[in-house]
DNA sequence: GTTTCATGTAACTGATGAGTGTAATTACCG
DNA sequence: CGGTAATTACACTCATCAGTTACATGAAAC
């Protein structure tokens, strides 16, 4: 490949070749990100990384492979910062604090923001169900955390499922609005939106 | 056209026209919404109208021409909403309410949801930047709210940009989770983020 | 040093869908 | 009624783009 920066020489095969499949997934979300899934060919691609259109099938096996590939790695990426908030010696608070700080984080790279920018209408139905099954697991996630503080007193009684609802829009709104040039620091974005959604706008008494 | 329900047999010829040139937007919203603008053929609207194809370039000169004139016509109603949250008379934190209320009656209708559900790649340049405009609008609506109520003392210091942007996406989401069938009544969702927003998920004390 | 992997070349297929031309037909307004 | 507006039928062009074929070739592995 053209930029092959990518290229571990000390790799065996099988590993250089996830790498550049998985450099594929990346230009792939990355310009999914900035103009579309539809609205990307796979020559984008293929000019983004100065291949040919042919190679990318080498890696592929077909334009919804690349999307579908985003996802799976993508939501791999955001299943470790979903681990951290599993911490059950942790207060609630603070876990969905660190669900939200990382959650934040993970929707700032490419892969992440495609999980949140692209629709899922050009997946088969089956990875359609699947991908929603994931996002579903995550959602639910946040939903028992917010359930859990209400029971032990520490949230406020609320409708979990809508809550978690907006928090997640909030999250993933983000990179529909905060893209080059002059993106926020994905660190602002978290503590601002950390003291809205646990504190409101609200100043106290 | 087929289902002719909306023709007003009183109504002027010109009239008419524009009625059913609404009908021919508003079957686009609700195609664009469910299945994606790209993945919505002129036939798919013509079908649903029970129309031919042809009879839609009757009424518009390009798919853009749809897409386009949802997001015009959405923006319209939405104007509506924002006047009254314009009302100085009312305290800030009111007028915030309503805003946010008002956005979410909206965002719910089939011309609200387009402006949040699909993405403005396919638009000329010249209209994406119309529509970017009008969108910064009602962004920059809000955050003078938010600023006003900072500097008055009865909203808590923040970035007021972060924080409306963090509202408008727990807003904007919303068409993207609550769909048919078993769609949560739109005044529920409204009410559960006015108190996040306002009040945080963290209970007093 | 030869075999297997990786990539390029370059033309090709096939499907899809936007948008048009034209003539004929139907509805309806004055 | 007569004329104009609305709509259909339908064949057609044109562009794009995913995915393929077949062959050549360079590079790394063993």
């Amino acid at each position: 490949m053209g930029n092959n920066s990518w290229i571990k020489p000390g790799a065996s095969r099988d590993a250089q070749r996830e790498a550049k499949r998985q450099a594929v997934l990346q230009a792939g979300a990355c310009l999914f990100n900035d103009q579309g899934y539809e609205q990307t060919s796979l020559e984008d691609i293929a000019a983004v990384l100065s291949i040919t259109k042919r190679t990318i099938y080498y890696y592929v096996t077909s334009k919804e492979d690349i999307l579908f590939g985003c996802h799976l790695l993508g939501l791999e990426f955001l299943r470790e910062t979903m681990q951290q908030s599993q911490d059950a010696a942790l207060p609630v608070v603070d876990r969905i604090a660190l669900l939200i700080r990382g959650y934040c984080a993970w929707v700032s790279t490419d892969l992440g923001a495609t999980l949140a920018m692209v629709r899922e209408h050009s997946l088969s139905p089956e990875r359609r169900h699947a991908l929603r099954a994931s996002k579903a697991e995550v959602d639910f996630h946040l939903r028992s955390l917010i359930t859990q503080g209400v029971t032990e007193g520490s949230l406020r009684p609320c409708d979990a499922r809508l809550v978690a609802a907006a928090v997640f829009g909030a999250l993933n709104w983000i990179p529909h609005w905060n893209r080059v040039p002059d993106p926020v620091p994905q660190g602002e974005i978290a503590e601002q939106i950390l003291q809205l959604v646990l504190s409101g706008m609200t100043a106290q008494n």
